[in-house]
DNA sequence: GAATCATTCAAGAGAATAATTGAATGTTTT
DNA sequence: AAAACATTCAATTATTCTCTTGAATGATTC
């Protein structure tokens, strides 16, 4: 009908025509951990240089990502503005209408699991009371680039050799990249079975930071 | 990487996918008005039938839309789920990052209005406490199809004829389809014009629903 | 049951998108 | 300045979308 209205539904369509492709998703979750070279993601999401490139151009041109030069690298960033929000009003939209998503995420994530997930504003009090010891169970190179105040670092593929670093008197909460991450699924799976006191950290680290949580990070 | 994760990727893109299309967008909207047959919504957008069609189509398989035979009509309506809300993080994105539509928002839809717009809550107060005259300025069968609970209906172009139906002592709330509708900036410009005491509702009448706010609808 | 009506289906032309390849650009290092 | 490196660009092919057209389906009305 209306000209102007017409064009924002045009504009609009473009930027979920953005969002319209798996590569591109995975492409954002990494980004939403950090910064990272072209090189980077491609290695990471398994495509090629120039295919992941083309990508994250896509990607940049409307806003969901940012670049800076780095030496002769070209280092992307998730943009600003409240693209976790649209990522996640999607994620809940498919749980609840798309049975595919719904049979994926009761076979892989057991949601039993999820159900007993802290919050991001619980875990925040009780980091202030310190009463609870945060585990970051992402690589560590995703770690370095920023974490949750005060948090360990043990990489999933280390936990059994490094049980030490876990006080086994305190309650844990560990985290992952976010949504559809199994990693700290996993982790808390494997720590129930020896005996910890161990819940899951709602989403991840991109949603913490995303919230205006206090991060730490290298400077 | 994992395989999961992956399937969950190509679903969430599809479902971006689906709302990659400005026309699919465009249904999405009168669809958020309540129920209307294909002939209708072909009608409202200005394609085909089969076009329309199978637009609709495409929107019911991912969820978007419901359908219901009605006759020989068949009848869609928005689907359920938070569909609402994922437009809106669109809004919300595009909005902040996109500028060409923060560029079209500023020309037409004079945000200064928007800024004294009135919250659903605050409307929702004051209708019970009676001290606010509510005017719906959508055509009347959209008005027919569901509207606020005692609004009065005074479609945008018979605004000038009808003021009597207005109270001139009382405040006065306009709301049209919802955002990037137009009817009521203009209607409230117009309105104010003349002296009333005249504020907008946030977005309109389909958030309204989508709230659990009440609405009167025929039976 | 024949005619009518609203919608859907099926096929095809045209446009847009995606992945691959190899060359080009702009940095750093030697 | 030349070589090495990371990224981007350009051209190509394959695939997927979009819209139109005309026929098919399903439901009502005469």
């Amino acid at each position: 009908m209306s000209n102007p209205k017409r064009q924002i539904f045009e504009q609009l369509a473009e930027l979920a025509r953005t969002l319209g492709h798996a590569h591109r998703l995975e492409l954002l979750e990494h980004l939403a951990q950090g910064e990272r070279s072209v090189e980077t993601l491609a290695a990471l999401t398994g495509l090629s240089v120039a295919n992941a490139s083309q990508h994250l151009q896509h990607l940049r041109r409307h806003g969901f990502a940012q670049t800076r030069r780095d030496g002769k690298r070209v280092m992307y960033r998730l943009g600003d503005g409240p693209i976790l929000d649209v990522l996640a009003a999607f994620r809940r939209l498919a749980e609840h209408n798309v049975a595919e998503v719904r049979e994926i995420v009761a076979a892989c994530f057991t949601r039993l699991d999820s159900l007993e997930a802290i919050s991001r504003e619980e875990l925040s009090q009780r980091l202030q009371e310190g009463s609870v010891t945060v585990l970051d169970v992402r690589p560590q190179g995703e770690f370095a680039l920023g974490h949750l105040p005060g948090a360990v670092n043990i990489p999933l593929a280390d936990l059994q050799q490094r049980l030490a670093d876990l006080p086994a008197d305190q309650e844990v909460v560990a985290y992952c990249r976010g949504p559809y991450c199994v990693l700290s699924f996993e982790a808390v799976a494997a720590l129930r079975r020896l005996g910890y006191r161990v819940r899951r950290l709602e989403d991840g680290y991109p949603e913490w930071k995303a919230a205006g949580l206090p991060v730490e990070a290298i400077s």
